[in-house]
DNA sequence: TTAAAAATCACCCAAAGATGTGATTTTTTA
DNA sequence: TAAAAAATCACATCTTTGGGTGATTTTTAA
């Protein structure tokens, strides 16, 4: 069996001829030539170029305009996330797989954010690169087991019991994680801004915070961490 | 070639005796028995009871305590995800993969909020479904692709030109986001309140917005929608 | 139908935040 | 090395927010 998230009523045409245009931007000699080679031994893929640097990279993938790129994320220079980061402007088809050791949330959130399309550890062999580089083809995200699931639990955090909001309580809520002022929350419901206000009392009171970005972090990220968390 | 997201080193015993021990949760009986009939033809798992509403389940299960349940979303009374929500109290060990009809963002972020491992699409046929539940049982996250993508695609978005920041801009920011009031800024950064203060108006400048929320929201969502965006 | 919960409003005060103007020192870079 | 950018601080003012107290009306549920 097999790896990533994956459209599961669509199978993966692993033996068709696809010849996926790749590029590998890898710093490792040894890495980066092992797997040029192994790419190039598949009949689903094709990599003619690879980079040991983001600048390279930067500098002719616009030209090149490769289906996927394997960036690893660190790199001399310019590191992998910000050449994804730029690439999107650049090479706005390009799909991009990240290649890291590190799996924190932060830096896989910041890879996503920088618009990589899959995240996998650095110590994935070829076959199994070549097989989240045919899942993404196929319009998936191919992660790391790990990494799918400290994703997915960095989402489970949360969840304040937001059953305790009445109704009023939780437009309120939503208005007020918007940015709108007090003024304006009371002209949107036609209400008064004291009784903005009070509401607004009421929730602090059951979130247990005492300002709006306290309520707001508490409600997105659970009852995590936020400054005015006592320790 | 196969699904779901997964850690690629560790490959799956697909043809062992795992004998994974699964709950299904589901309305509809035509699914429902496909499903259990499936499961229990197959080697690795066994399915004695299946529940047709999350009323019924929550009776039984924190005394069957199953490795794997499969919930739809779409019950009558209570919905899968309220189900999944409250199974974390009574069955922490359970893990839960949701079967949902609905791609849409709110609800997947629902969906794994309330403590969802796996998210399938309704039509995943049984083979696919025991898939996942191997997946799921070895540590990963099976998501259906769409789904995988449009969970990334949604962290994609934000990306403000954080670039326009200056260092000492960066940090201030950062702790604003976390709730720190100017004084505390101060105190942290060995700085007097007023420098925040003029660091903040620069950086409302730069992002054009005249809150802390907004720029927060700015921050996080990209040049999104706020309160206060002209339409 | 009665008690409890929710929603409404008012008034007051203090704390925090936002905005403007102006200025000095340090660091970066052309 | 000279100009530009970044970082620092001060003072003033006004807006917004947060918190306390108290009260009435409407809705919900026992």
């Amino acid at each position: 069996m097999s790896e990533f998230s994956v459209q599961m009523d669509e199978p993966i045409r692993k033996f068709s001829n696809l010849n996926i245009r790749i590029v590998v931007v890898e710093q490792v000699d040894s890495i980066r030539d092992e797997l040029v080679h192994f790419l190039n031994d598949q009949h689903q893929s094709k990599c003619t170029v690879s980079f040991r640097s983001a600048e390279e990279a930067l500098d002719q993938l616009p030209l090149l305009r490769p289906d996927v790129v394997i960036v690893n994320i660190f790199l001399p220079g310019i590191s992998g996330i910000d050449l994804i980061e730029k690439l999107r402007e650049t090479c706005p088809e390009t799909q991009c797989i990240i290649c890291s050791a590190n799996a924190d949330v932060e830096t896989i959130f910041a890879a996503f954010k920088a618009g990589a399309k899959g995240y996998l550890l650095d110590r994935t062999p070829p076959s199994k690169i070549l097989e989240a580089i045919l899942e993404l083809y196929h319009g998936g995200c191919p992660m790391s087991r790990e990494i799918a699931r400290t994703l997915i639990s960095s989402l489970d955090t949360g969840r304040f019991n937001t059953e305790e909001f009445t109704k009023r309580e939780k437009e309120i809520v939503s208005l007020l994680a918007k940015g709108f002022r007090y003024k304006e929350v009371a002209e949107k419901l036609f209400i008064s801004m004291d009784t903005v206000r009070t509401h607004i009392k009421h929730i602090y009171k059951k979130l247990n915070v005492n300002s709006r970005t306290d309520a707001i972090l508490k409600l997105q990220n659970g009852n995590n961490f936020n400054a005015h968390t006592p320790f």
